[in-house]
DNA sequence: GACGAATTAGACAAGAGTGTCTAAATTTAT
DNA sequence: ATAAATTTAGACACTCTTGTCTAATTCGTC
């Protein structure tokens, strides 16, 4: 019979701490070098661990390699959940609230380490093992875009938006926010803040031209007016 | 002193037929199973060739690497600047001839064999060949975009747009008009016929709602009404 | 300090892949 | 038909990697 102080983790603590160390040295690797060019050796050393112990924890080269994809989509949703609560359902300055958004999910979800890793192992992997990213499509895009989408109908209907259809608008919106990183995403660099800010702020301005319930592009300018009428 | 009665190449026929053929499988295979992954006797079966052919012709893995890479770039590149020809600069009808100027880019230079390779390629290998794609990035991208900005600014200087930013206003079509596929592109797959279409006149609706001279999305309409008129 | 579990280093077999070499067969042009 | 060039199949040495095994060591806990 054995009551444990610390009643969370039954596996003593620096075991759970090393199979958190494998994994995310994983993450690297997979990610730099690809599933095949990855060596179990060089994710051991990167991991402070023995090879013997990525095998004690993992099994194998594929077994590890899921728990990698597993790990990322999981923390990468808590990331854009986080992110999607800060939503402005009741701006004050709709262009800067929707800015400020959309900057807040590029620097949290998209370019970050989980979320730079994951997009990288989808595009290099995602032919290879269909189930699994099946698995992270339902898991991930299946579950967040419809919370974003649920967020720009409520826009929508609180007036402040004049859209058809939420789920089309959604997509349009991360689109225009993040027109001008695309080169930078496809060779898997990491755009600097200015770049985020500047495109976001392109994309919004765009976004507002079409949605916007005020016809002027600079709205900015006309609620100032109205606030100080 | 030779003068062959075939002027154009030198070697003889079969020579340059087979370098071509052992190139387009290697684009196939380093696609599908990375460049640590690609077995050069799988690459010199599904070019019909002997394994010893391929070493004559390209030395060795990464030549024949590089060699596809800027194979790839240079009839992608010839595929985008003969869309770009077809884009509309005295419009009939704005909304359908920018919906199939979107339709004929994917169709002919993003989803088609060669785009689809490239654009694995880059997001791949991209990090481990910094100048190899910093190469492209400039016969690309850096030739591509500057001739699509160019026509949207004649279009403008037409009266048929509103934009500021013909670079911008450039990248934003594209990612709106791309809007719908990106997850598709992620993993690697080939949207469908009507996704394509589908995404397309979003995205340009969109655009024009933007963009557009007059207010109204339903610019058929208003052209047709002032036709008749 | 002592016990048991986890970790380590290192050796190991088995397999796969690269790039070279050679001698035979095939193609191409004269 | 013949000569030159190219291609082919196969063997080869070499390297690298995976996954297993073992004996020694370290770590956490009582």
């Amino acid at each position: 019979m054995k009551l444990h102080v610390s009643p969370d983790t039954f596996p003593p603590r620096g075991h759970e701490a090393k199979r958190i160390s494998i994994v995310d040295a994983a993450a690297g690797v997979f990610c730099r070098e690809g599933f095949a060019g990855a060596n179990i050796d060089l994710i051991a050393a990167e991991a402070g661990v023995s090879r013997q112990t990525v095998y004690n924890h993992h099994g194998d080269k594929e077994k590890l390699f899921v728990a990698v994809v597993r790990d990322l989509t999981e923390r990468c949703n808590t990331g854009i959940f986080a992110t999607i609560a800060t939503f402005p359902d009741q701006p004050k300055d709709l262009e800067a609230d929707l800015i400020g958004f959309a900057v807040r999910l590029n620097q949290n979800c998209i370019c970050n380490r989980d979320g730079k890793f994951l997009r990288k192992l989808i595009q290099t992997e995602g032919e290879r093992y269909p189930e699994l990213f099946a698995e992270w499509r339902e898991q991930g895009p299946g579950r967040t875009w419809p919370a974003i989408a649920a967020r720009f109908a409520r826009l929508a209907y609180g007036g402040y938006l004049a859209i058809e259809d939420p789920d089309v608008a959604a997509r349009q919106f991360l689109g225009l926010v993040n027109a001008e990183l695309q080169t930078t995403f496809m060779l898997g660099g990491t755009p600097r803040e200015d770049e985020v800010l500047q495109s976001a702020t392109n994309g919004v301005r765009t976004f507002l031209r079409a949605f916007g319930k005020r016809r002027s592009a600079t709205s900015v300018e006309k609620q100032a007016a109205l606030a100080s009428a």
